[in-house]
DNA sequence: CTTGCCTTTGACATCGATGTGAGCGTTTAG
DNA sequence: CTAAACGCTCACATCGATGTCAAAGGCAAG
């Protein structure tokens, strides 16, 4: 399949996935034309990295990490593995914060909703 | 006290604080020449104000929800409580994201630990 | 062949929080 | 009084993923 069916069934932008690979994301043979072709494949890995950037990863990050599927190497997969790890535990503590944050924003809501109720009373 | 101290006392950097005052997110006094002053509260602000933002929220959500603290106003908290609301649901997806962005890392890193063991055993 | 849609590369624009530096006033310690 | 350290405002720079536009070539249907 070319580009615009690969967007089409990823939702990532055409100027995305060019970006994905220019970034060392994901791989794409050409046509004789110069046209990028890519197989049902390319779709859960480009699947992988949309949800690995919207968990705020950076393309060089996740550059580290994916291409281990791709080209399996034994040092190449020590270093993304290391890498991995890493990652896992930014990962973790990013969720921790964020469920910090929801709690912080629970207490909000309560304090005002309290605030809304007593007002009612006038 | 002025922005060093609360700059210290929060890690957020002087230019931060200043920021966040000229987006509606924190109030300061300012002393007759001109220089903002702080008192205790807004260690606590600040506080909020960063764990926010590295939720992912923009400073003019913040300014939505926050300001109802300081200028508890009717219709201020009604608007606040929805904009609160809504942002507790965005928060809650990403939550769910990034969940589900680390298991799909560990699946990677499972992946990853069984070549390297295989590739030990020749 | 022509028309229309797709693709390619390259360059420039965007957004939001923050860094940085200039030029100038304020406060404080010696 | 002076110097150091701090503060003020304004403006320009940065980063990363993506949008957008331009000039050009590729491909399929009429």
């Amino acid at each position: 399949m070319r580009i615009g069916e690969l967007s089409a069934r990823t939702g990532a932008s055409r100027r995305s996935l060019r970006y994905y690979e220019q970034q060392g994301l994901l791989v794409s043979t050409r046509s004789p034309s110069g046209q990028r072709c890519y197989d049902d494949d390319h779709v859960q890995r480009v699947a992988l990295i949309q949800m690995f950037l919207a968990a705020g990863m950076s393309s060089r990050t996740i550059a580290e990490m994916v291409p281990c599927m791709t080209e399996p190497n034994m040092d190449r997969a020590r270093q993304a593995l290391t890498a991995m790890n890493q990652e896992r535990t930014r990962l973790s503590s990013t969720i921790d914060g964020l469920i910090a944050a929801r709690e912080a924003l629970d207490r909000l809501i309560d304090v005002n909703r309290t605030f809304l109720v007593n007002m009612a009373d006038d």
